[in-house]
DNA sequence: TCTGGGGTCCTTCTTCCA
DNA sequence: TCTGTGGAAGAAGGACCC
């Protein structure tokens, strides 16, 4: 998808079509989620300090993300894919790889091309959004190509032709080569794709590592056999926040750790997940980060566990000067049920007893007691909030979206995906009349099939 | 200018155990 | 009993991707 969080808030928002629309986190510390194709023209991309942005595009229309809505739409074009093939790889919620072969909707070039345009013009009619197509022989090449046809596209690199292609490219256009290995190999005299080919496989691995060199000289030659993998595990669950301003207090590091901590495990839970190594991640006031972690004896779910293992980690971390970021996660991770692991730990305290024989054996964590105390310690009910670019709606006026807030004030523009452009109206922020509410489909049609089943 | 959040994979070092 | 060795697992950090 084409720069899809901007793309779908131009879709949602008829006044903001054709003109700069930045995606991101909006806080003193956020950064560019993306930017629409009209917002780059003034330099703004993703990853930029939205502070940056601001002073770039000063007139530019700066808004929240709307994952629900995202989510949604990610849907429907991965039910498009679906249809094509059984073998579909998301990689995002706006990028997949598709086996065109497995899916017997495809088999030569023209065939190809036939089944990219359709996909196109479906995801058009689906979602209102543009799509691009990358059409190769193998996922780093189709990524490439796909690259290349954005915005809203089309891409083929015909077999034969992908040496000639991908020679003179930067570095940078392979996969996996960033910023600081693209600094390594400029160093190395390294700058295009024929010099990887010319350096040879030892000289790169030498240069970057064994996995990456071979893997570089690999995709130097064209070559990428990797298959498009359906189903993908997840290997860690993780949550952490950047503060607006460093915090200092002791007691509220570690009072954030725990709120991550059950954060975290709710996570888990809802993935029917447990897991055994908890990390705790702390990025200091200077930048610099840091993790800890620990492994238990077998996995969990427990917040009770996990908030335990993350305060053992805080413990170790020097936090004087202040941290803008803390993180917990859970890796090695299993998907045992709850019964599972009361069975396993009881087992546990059974044999560690037998082989302890009489020696006093430390459970982990023998019950669930005041597993909830901490969570208990919760925020005063919230000032109602108005996220900008957040869909809302208001007794007398309809559908809208909030332009911005602040002073005691909202001001919301009453306009929905099919109208035209539509009037800015100011409210007060505790204006009963005005509600939070769901997004809107792109697409009128879309709601006509879910009403009618 | 000042750098998000949620992931994956790799490398290096250390420790433990057979 | 002591020493050396090699593999596995864990810990920490770094790079990368969207």
């Amino acid at each position: 998808m084409d720069a899809f969080f901007a793309s779908a808030e131009q879709a949602a928002k008829p006044s903001l079509r054709g003109k700069a629309v930045v995606v991101g986190g909006l806080g003193p510390r956020g950064v560019v989620a993306t930017a629409s194709y009209e917002a780059r023209v003034f330099g703004v991309h993703s990853a930029m300090p939205m502070a940056q942005a601001r002073r770039l595009a000063p007139n530019a229309a700066y808004l929240v993300p709307r994952f629900t809505l995202y989510r949604e739409v990610s849907e429907q074009v991965m039910g498009l894919l679906g249809a094509l093939s059984p073998l579909v790889e998301p990689l995002s919620l706006d990028e997949a790889f598709v086996d065109l072969e497995a899916g017997e909707a495809a088999w030569d070039e023209a065939s190809a091309r036939l089944a990219g345009a359709k996909l196109r013009a479906d995801i058009r009619a689906v979602t209102g959004l543009t799509g691009s197509v990358g059409l190769a022989a193998s996922k780093m090449l189709a990524k490439i190509a796909s690259e290349q046809a954005k915005p809203d596209g089309l891409v083929v690199i015909e077999p034969g032709t992908e040496r000639a292609l991908l020679g003179p490219m930067s570095v940078r256009t392979l996969p996996g080569v960033g910023p600081a290995t693209g600094d390594h190999l400029r160093r190395a005299g390294i700058t295009t794709v024929d010099e990887i080919a010319e350096a040879g496989e030892d000289e790169l691995v030498r240069l970057v590592g064994k996995a990456h060199g071979h893997a570089l000289y690999a995709m130097a030659l064209a070559h990428d056999e990797r298959p498009v993998v359906a189903e993908r595990e997840t290997k860690s669950v993780s949550v952490e926040d950047t503060y607006d301003v460093d915090i200092h207090d002791r007691m509220r590091v570690g009072l954030e750790v725990q709120r991550l901590a059950d954060r975290c495990v709710r996570r888990l839970r809802d993935a029917g997940l447990s897991g055994r190594t908890i990390v705790l991640k702390v990025r200091r006031y200077d930048f610099s980060t840091l993790t800890r972690s620990e492994t238990l004896r077998g996995p969990t779910d427990d917040p009770g566990v996990v908030r335990e293992a993350a305060a053992r980690l805080l413990e170790a971390v020097d936090t004087t000067g202040g941290v803008r970021l803390l993180g917990v996660g859970v890796s090695g991770l299993a998907d045992y049920t709850q019964e599972d692991l009361f069975a396993q730990a009881q087992a546990q305290a059974q044999a560690e007893a037998e082989a302890a024989a009489g020696e006093s054996a430390v459970l982990e964590h023998p019950d669930e007691e005041g597993a909830e105390e901490v969570a208990a310690v919760q925020a005063p009910p919230a000032e109602r909030r108005w996220p900008a670019g957040h869909d809302v709606r208001h007794a007398e006026y309809g559908h809208g979206w909030v332009q911005g807030s602040g002073l005691g004030r909202v001001t919301v523009r009453f306009e929905t995906p099919y109208s035209e452009p539509g009037r800015v109206r100011t409210f007060r922020t505790d204006d009963v009349a005005l509600e939070l509410a769901d997004p809107l489909p792109l697409v009128r049609e879309a709601v006509c099939d879910r009403r009618g089943g």
